[in-house]
DNA sequence: AACCTGACGAAGA
DNA sequence: TTCTTCGCCAGGT
């Protein structure tokens, strides 16, 4: 039994704690998480942990995007899945696959200071 | 057990 | 300004 939740490593879990804290309508990039996570230098690390994790432990994956503020996925079905979770959250796209990140950026960054 | 890959990002050329 | 390269690290083959 047992075989809870087993955190693989601090970084990790330092990002799924991340993820979770995500307000609704609010989004945040991988290299915003990788830093708060304490990896300046490993979005893609976040990347891969949110694919392997999100299942597991039930995360936000579509509150996360790329730091242009468009979204990252690879095909384009995905792309437009993703888009349909955000809009029901509230986010307007700019654009096609784009979001406006001065608005829905979380700002979790003011306790932080950049 | 070793090697390759991946929902990315920032800095260099 | 656009393209390439390196960094990160766990999972899959």
């Amino acid at each position: 039994m047992k075989r809870c939740l087993i955190i693989p490593s601090i970084f990790t879990e330092n990002v799924i704690q991340i993820i979770k804290s995500i307000p609704k309508g609010r989004v945040l990039t991988y290299g915003r998480i990788a830093k708060l996570a304490g990896n300046p230098r490993a979005a893609r690390q976040v990347s891969w942990t949110l694919h392997s994790s999100s299942k597991k432990y039930n995360l936000p994956w579509h509150r996360v995007i790329s730091s242009n503020g468009t979204l990252a996925m690879v095909s384009t079905e995905d792309k437009q899945y993703h888009k349909k979770l955000l809009e029901l959250e509230g986010v307007k796209f700019t654009g096609e696959f784009k979001i406006d990140l001065k608005k829905y950026l979380w700002d979790i960054e003011s306790f932080n200071n950049i």
